[in-house]
RNA sequence: UGGGGUGUAGCCAAGUGGUAAGGCAACAGACUUUGACUCUGUCAUUUCGCUGGUUCAAUCCCAGCCACCCCAA
């Protein structure tokens, strides 16, 4: 069976090359690039602007050293406006509002998952294959996902909306192997271009950066006041409410008051009308809790749960999972009712439903309550 | 212009005649395919408002000055 890989020049997606190709499978590789600095205006706080090298050419560099080393074809496409128009102008509309949005869960549904799954079926391949950790298990004519063996890189959280005819058109050769074992296999096959690398964090395909700098490129800031919502006192200057995210510490700035214990100040609403960051004392004010939550944007894999039914959720990636209990108002939404008041649930970000190992899917956090009144 | 009080790092804030706690913030690192949280580390020795004095030794004692606050006017 002819298979489409995506390359990225990291060890996971190459460790997956070794993979298929050993399970027999037609593999060719193919490098996507999706995010262009320069035709984005990606300018304020690009760390490698001026770097000699584009790190996306140094990733397509090492790819292609694995794709020789393994004898495989290498191949190398972009979307660059595809993930404008379906992710970043999605992710750009959810900051204005003041949420919080997950451009990867996104970037998954849109582009690795739908125009990378096209571009291969154009090229002739039945099927993709990524790196992600995550398991996939066909029963019959059904795909059901899984949290990785290694649970503590599961990505399932990143591919809960992609859909089923989707997920049964994906593999995931890293199901069941640990991070620590894709090492060694790097290792003991001389992947030497990818084995060693430091693995990739921040927004899929842009990379690290220091993100209120980053988001500055696209999003104006305006400074405004910062209220501690206990007393309605002034304590500080906000560079634009639109860059913090609820539950938040650092940037605040705010140092000590004459006559209080300081215990740090979070982040725990955000009035963009008023423009207005409305922060907490310490970790554990009340403000910062809710107890119940409206989830849209649903998207299951298979059965969606039941009413009433009760449910292990992740509101944020590499969360623990919560207890919660299904509740249906309407057909295009899901609430919520939390097992004990959870911490910084916030608007924007992916609820991924849970039982146990198995991932139904997901949806995004729409609305957030505390003893009944809305938060946001 | 009488009385009282306070002046320690960006912000709070301990402190003692013997050579500057802690917290917050900030910065750095770890963790991390979102953004956060979290964890670790760094952060006053040209130094304790300034200037003199006492002392072997002063941020801590004394004097003067400056600044700010409070009360009385």
């Amino acid at each position: 069976m002819k298979v489409m890989l995506g390359l990225s020049g990291g060890v996971d997606s190459a460790v997956s090359a070794y993979l298929l190709k050993e399970q027999g499978y037609d593999v060719i590789c193919c490098f996507m690039r999706n995010w262009d600095s320069m035709a984005n205006n990606d300018v304020l706080g690009n760390p490698t602007l001026n770097d000699n090298i584009c790190p996306q050419e140094k990733d397509y560099n090492d790819a292609c050293l694995v794709a020789k080393k393994l004898g495989l074809k290498m191949m190398r496409i972009d979307f660059i406006k595809e993930y404008w128009d379906n992710v970043f102008s999605y992710f750009l509309d959810e900051y204005k509002k003041g949420r919080t949005p997950n451009p990867d869960i996104f970037c998954n549904k849109y582009i690795k998952f739908d125009a990378f799954l096209n571009f291969a079926h154009k090229n002739g391949c039945e099927m993709i294959a990524m790196g992600h950790y995550a398991k996939r298990v066909v029963i019959g004519d059904k795909a059901y996902l899984y949290k990785a063996k290694d649970l503590s890189k599961d990505q399932s959280y990143f591919l809960s909306q992609i859909n089923q005819k989707q997920l049964m058109s994906c593999l995931f050769p890293l199901g069941d192997i640990s991070k620590k074992e894709v090492r060694e296999i790097a290792h003991k096959i001389g992947l030497e271009s990818v084995m060693d690398k430091k693995d990739s964090t921040g927004v899929c395909f842009i990379g690290e950066r220091n993100f209120k700098e980053f988001l500055e490129n696209y999003l104006p800031a305006q400074k405004g006041k910062i209220v501690d919502i206990d007393t309605n006192r002034v304590l500080g200057t906000h560079d634009g409410v639109l860059y913090y995210t609820l539950g938040q510490r650092r940037g605040l700035g705010i140092g000590g008051i004459h006559g209080e214990d300081a215990k740090g100040w979070f982040v725990c609403k955000k009035d963009v009308k008023k423009n207005i960051l409305y922060v907490a004392s310490g970790s554990e004010d009340e403000h910062l809790f809710s107890d119940s939550a409206i989830i849209n944007n649903l998207n299951f894999f298979n059965e969606k749960p039941l009413e009433g039914e009760h449910l292990n959720v992740k509101f944020r990636y590499r969360q623990q999972d919560l207890g919660v209990t299904i509740h249906y108002d309407n057909d295009s939404a899901i609430r919520l009712v939390f097992d004990d008041n959870y911490k910084a649930v916030t608007p924007g970000q992916g609820c991924v439903f849970y039982k146990k190992d198995l991932c139904l899917g997901g949806g995004i956090i729409d609305q957030v309550f505390y003893k009944g009144v809305l938060k946001n």
